[in-house]
DNA sequence: GTTCTTATTGATATATAATATCAATAAGAA
DNA sequence: TTCTTATTGATATTATATATCAATAAGAAC
């Protein structure tokens, strides 16, 4: 199954590219089909997923959201704020240890990983003291 | 709007605790249904989400999966298989001076993590190199 | 350039998990 | 015992993503 170049994955790549980190399908989507009005939504989602099982982009998956899909903007992890939902990057030097234990541990083969951390950000916490 | 005490939500916890660790929303709801036939799979969802509201059990959301429920059963993080999907457990001691960071830089109400390794478990990396 | 194979597309249907709705029920205070 | 309203059970709806499939087009073979 030899992949062909397209001019649609091509489109989703560069959108990926050119869009902030954390763009959803949905985001990719609307970008690529102000220019292109005849992409379908399902070459969006099955050319976000070629290329992330490529790594030309990468994707995130947060519980509860749907995927998003970043350039390889830097490492970072990520937080989730319990009450709005919205996602926030955090950069992060700490995790470089984590990731040989692993593979020790498991016999796994290692590809990555992703660290959620849930919390409730600056702004909800400033709503929730206002009603009290 | 105060709590009530229920049958059903006594039922929901005690099932948690009796099952192994992960048990989805469903596997909760089979097992509990099977003694009482009449408890809604609503009932179920509903009461799973308040109880890991209070802390009494631990709600763990894995992108691509159900959500799973455990009883506080001890400190670990998870990998999930790329291939067959599974989620498999990793105890955790890397992961203390992580929580502070975040807190620190982020003015975070920081109230918990998850972190999913992505790999390819023993198991699929044996069929995977069978085919070759 | 022409033909041929088949990866890819666009349109739509389907799957899955979880939440929303709402009348009926029952917990527990008065 | 009465009353208020949180909770339930049944069902509809939402949201995201994948599956299906005939039509199209990439690019190898000639």
């Amino acid at each position: 199954m030899k992949r062909r170049n397209t001019i649609q994955r091509a489109l989703v790549l560069e959108a990926v590219n050119k869009l902030h980190c954390h763009a959803s399908a949905d985001e990719v989507y609307d970008a690529i089909v102000r220019e292109h009005p005849n992409i379908s939504r399902a070459t969006v989602y099955r050319n976000l997923n070629l290329l992330s099982e490529t790594g030309e982009i990468r994707k995130l998956e947060i519980p509860g959201n749907a995927d998003r899909f970043d350039h390889q903007c830097h490492n970072h992890c990520h937080v989730k704020c319990k009450l709005c939902g919205r996602v926030f990057d955090v950069d992060m030097d700490y995790v470089g240890g984590l990731e040989k234990g692993i593979k020790d541990t498991h016999g796994f083969d290692f590809t990555g990983y992703d660290i959620i951390f849930h919390g409730i950000c600056p702004a909800c916490k400033q709503q929730a003291s206002d009603k009290e």
